[in-house]
DNA sequence: GCCGTTTTCGGCCCGACTGTTTTCAGTCG
């Protein structure tokens, strides 16, 4: 059982519970099952050592869910769950992945016409049966085929922060084996794509057998498609597809560069190779028959004339002829990050203390940590007004007391208004260290009045940073409508920071977009927007977003020490 | 169903927006 399993389960309890009108409890199962997909322990660990007595100590986990979770550890099932499922048997968590479908909307359509997946749920639409139904019409039945399609488009690609725990997981356990001499991630995940297919891994072993054995019986497979002494595919439990390959010693390194891909890089330094008179592929270089490298990338890529490229760079968009000139920059590494800025506590309803998410931002090596709740006009995250900030920096320059070479920065993630107001007065901004400001609502304004409200806000002395740049959901809301280029000449005019938001299902701004703000000369910050401290580690999707669009650390404001960073932003 | 520097019971989940309706339900953040 992985915590991923367990917390969609809760997740889908609160569903059927919205259904149901019981709007307290569901959001009680909604707050735990976030709560459970973002611990860094294993829930069974957690179970096996203290029982449900500590399984309570996870927050948002009481004594009936505690007891959920333990039946579920047991017998593989939750009672509960299963009576809910029966009384609407359908595919809920598919049909309410659809922009702008709901339980509710789910329980009408299995009523009224029986849908119980989404296909049945498309042929509905295109039949025009939905339509006619009371609180339903044309535009909802246009939307929903639309959002089909949108959802076909990313069909079996799964979101980088989803997979990254459980492939770091795997990693861990393969290289913990006395079989294995060494074994590496290739592919998207490599590359930091922000979406992932299958995940590609390689291994060095001579007792193939015993590792691909030990692959294939991981608790976390759900099928196996194939066990070979080269390779061997699984299905995770999770629903992607693992592919393992265990390669000699003598070309590991080759395998590693081919394995990465991406497959036009791959074409590209292949044809660098055959320029050369010479010959690439997962084996290694050749020159004739006699293999030149192949051990270590690096050996590769120097026997073909190349400088090393980092990975995320590999999507042959200008790196090879860089790599050629000796010219790959050097780009924002995880080492070179000192601070987050886009950090809520439990001031606005995320999960910890200041006091902690200090402690955690310590632990990691950071030299400051800045508060960001949010502002008041976000009534649901209890956004704090005038007063509560003005409460909530005394503490802070309490905390600050103790600290000797660690700072708390006082800041604050306000909202954008339509015409580009801020939620809260300026002259409570003026008083913050810095101030984040994002767009949480009115999301589907038209492309010049989104820019206008944008920069208007942008105008605003305060505002320092702004946060999550273009409002996407990656597989779920496409970006805002804006004029890019027409943000960056301002974000430059008046000194405004783009942020990359490190969060799983934003990564906001995306490659591209990093380098048109690096091109327009436009600062960046690398911000989790964690609302627990285990978020904190988001950190790593975010650097490895910005080492995708090229970002050195001069680009990057939170690289910076307290100093350098506050000369950032406005007086 | 969870939680407690307002409480072990009674709060918590508000407001905008959209697409439906002629006063509102569902969805989203």
């Amino acid at each position: 059982m992985s915590n991923k399993e367990l917390s969609r389960i809760l997740f889908s309890i609160a569903k059927y519970l919205e259904m149901e009108e019981e709007s307290f409890r569901s959001v009680a199962y909604r707050k735990a099952s976030r709560s459970i997909s973002s611990l860094d322990r294993s829930v069974e660990d957690i179970y096996s050592e203290g029982g449900p007595e500590a399984l309570k100590e996870i927050p948002g986990v009481g004594e009936s869910i505690a007891l959920k979770i333990e039946e579920y550890i047991k017998t593989g099932k939750i009672k509960y769950y299963e009576e809910l499922k029966s009384k609407t048997p359908i595919d809920l968590s598919e049909i309410i992945a659809i922009e702008g479908m709901g339980p509710k909307k789910a329980k009408i359509l299995y009523q009224k016409l029986k849908v119980k997946t989404i296909s049945q749920l498309e042929k509905a639409a295109k039949g025009h049966l939905i339509a006619p139904l009371r609180g339903f019409g044309e535009k909802t039945e246009l939307n929903i085929l639309q959002g089909i399609e949108f959802l076909k488009g990313q069909k079996g690609r799964f979101l980088l922060g989803e997979v990254y725990p459980i492939v770091e997981d795997v990693l861990r356990g393969l290289r913990s084996l006395r079989e294995v001499e060494k074994a590496e991630v290739a592919g998207s995940f490599r590359r930091s794509k922000e979406t992932v297919g299958d995940i590609d891994l390689l291994a060095v072993s001579s007792e193939p057998e015993k590792v691909m054995e030990y692959f294939a019986s991981q608790p976390d497979v759900a099928k196996v498609w194939g066990k070979g002494l080269t390779k061997s595919s699984v299905r995770m439990a999770e629903g992607f597809d693992m592919d393992l390959r265990v390669v000699s010693r003598k070309s590991y390194g080759a395998a590693l560069q081919y394995f990465t891909g991406s497959k036009e890089h791959n074409v590209a330094t292949r044809r660098i190779a055959i320029s050369k008179g010479l010959k690439l592929n997962e084996y290694g270089v050749f020159k004739g028959t006699r293999r030149i490298a192949g051990e270590t990338e690096e050996d590769v890529y120097k026997a073909i004339g190349l400088q090393w490229i980092p990975p995320e760079m590999r999507e042959n968009q200008g790196e090879v002829e860089l790599a050629l000139e000796n010219k790959i920059p050097r780009v924002v590494d995880c080492k070179d990050m000192r601070g987050d800025l886009h950090v809520h506590s439990n001031w606005d309803g995320g999960n910890d203390p200041i006091e902690v998410l200090a402690e955690v931002a310590k632990k990691m090596g950071y030299e400051y940590i800045g508060i960001s709740d949010h502002t008041q006009y976000l009534k649901i995250e209890h956004g704090l007004d005038e007063a509560q900030l003005a409460k909530r920096d005394l503490e802070i320059d309490k905390l600050n007391e103790e600290y000797k070479e660690f700072r708390i920065l006082k800041g604050c993630e306000a909202n954008i208004l339509n015409h580009g107001e801020i939620d809260i007065k300026d002259e409570a901004l003026s008083k913050l260290d810095y101030v984040i400001a994002g767009i949480h609502s009115s999301m589907k304004m038209g492309k010049a009045e989104m820019t206008e409200r944008i920069i208007t806000a942008m105008k605003n002395p305060n505002v320092d940073i702004f946060s999550h740049p273009t409002g996407r959901l990656i597989n779920t809301r496409d970006e805002y409508q804006i004029d890019l280029e027409k943000i960056l000449r301002a974000a430059k005019e008046f000194n405004v920071v783009l942020e990359i938001n490190a969060s799983i299902e934003r990564l906001d701004l995306k490659d591209e977009y990093i380098k048109r703000a690096k091109k327009a000369g436009v600062k960046m910050v690398i911000g989790t927007d964690a609302h627990i401290k285990e978020e904190l580690n988001l950190m790593r999707l975010g650097v490895a977003q910005a080492r995708r669009g090229w970002a050195k650390k001069k680009d990057i404001i939170n690289t910076g020490s307290v100093e350098e960073l506050l000369n950032n932003f406005h007086d």
